[in-house]
DNA sequence: ACAGGATCCTGGGGGC
DNA sequence: TGCCCCCAGGATCCTG
């Protein structure tokens, strides 16, 4: 079992969902940052920009979470690999690898903890200003509202494989390594086929694939290995319905094959070895129906 | 241009 | 018991 779950977009909309009725209309007294830096530098003058302000929306894109305030301005957190955004009392107990607090009325406090600070907060002038930093970060679609021909046409131009694709955030925003094997197990492809040897049927078969998997896990509250909680410190339970994340060796929850671990695009990649054959032309596992595991 | 690899970071786990 | 090394993978930067 692996030993760390990162939030991934149903994660990320948990969070958010659980963070909203807690946070709207709540007014920001204080604001408290770490000494330690976090991959995108927290600015001091940014706590005299905060306090006072009171929190209108909360909001995800992507794997981003995005606070509006009243004035406009617009609170950004990335959770990285590790952070961890929660509502708590102000009597909370003191937790370590705390990097941002903001001390709100009604006696509670928003804390970003991040264990591994891959995770940010970045304070933005407006919503406009936001926007214009996600145009320069080229980030993707929702998976949700994927334009199909655009899909097609971003698989048939590169020859990287699907799943460097999925988790490239300029394609599609908000898939990450446990999804990425997950939509493809779901839609039945081969990791290692490459975007320009999928076919439309199988291009749209994985981009269905993709919500599907997503909606399911959110609807689970998304996964909790290790570190992951939404926004009330909730865990998630998605985990118990991994078809091949996290599965080497253990049997194919459809058709009993042994689950395959290799690395690819950089990352551990779970697959079914015989559900995901592939079909048709392009197959990127070719040779493994003719040296089955032992 | 494009694809793949190294990098940041910390804690947990296995091997010895 | 403790130390060392490996592993996890978000985005970003570098290299071939």
């Amino acid at each position: 079992m692996p030993r760390c779950s990162v939030p991934e977009l149903p994660e990320v909309e948990t969070v958010v969902r659980d963070l909203r009725p807690r946070l709207r209309g709540r007014r920001i007294e204080a604001v408290r940052a770490g000494a330690r830096s976090l991959r995108r530098a927290w600015r001091s003058e940014w706590e005299t920009h905060l306090v006072g302000r009171q929190v209108r929306a909360v909001e995800r894109r992507g794997k981003w979470i995005v606070i509006l305030l009243d004035d406009g301005q617009c609170l950004v957190y990335h959770l990285g690999m590790t952070g961890q955004l929660t509502v708590v009392a102000d009597d909370a107990p003191e937790a370590d690898h705390v990097h941002l607090v903001l001390d709100l009325d009604a006696g509670r406090r928003l804390r970003f903890r991040d264990i591994r600070r891959f995770g940010s907060a970045t304070l933005f002038d407006d919503r406009p200003a936001v926007d214009a930093f996600f145009a320069q970060c080229k980030l993707g679609p929702e998976p949700f509202t994927l334009d199909p021909k655009t899909w097609h046409r971003q698989l048939a131009k590169t020859r990287r494989s699907l799943k460097a694709v999925l988790l490239d955030q300029r394609v599609v925003a908000g898939v990450g390594n446990i999804y990425a094997d997950e939509s493809l197990f779901e839609a039945h492809l081969p990791p290692t086929l490459t975007g320009r040897a999928t076919t439309a049927t199988q291009a749209e078969r994985l981009r269905k694939a993709i919500a599907t998997v997503l909606t399911r896990a959110i609807e689970r509250r998304g996964s909790s290995i290790r570190n992951y909680v939404g926004g009330s410190g909730l865990r998630g339970g998605y985990q118990e319905e991994f078809r091949v994340y996290g599965r080497a060796g253990q049997p194919c929850r459809r058709c009993e094959t042994p689950i395959r671990r290799i690395r690819l695009a950089g990352r551990s990649t779970y697959f079914c070895p015989k559900c995901q054959a592939g079909r048709g032309q392009g197959s990127g596992v070719r040779g493994q129906k003719r040296t089955p595991d032992p």
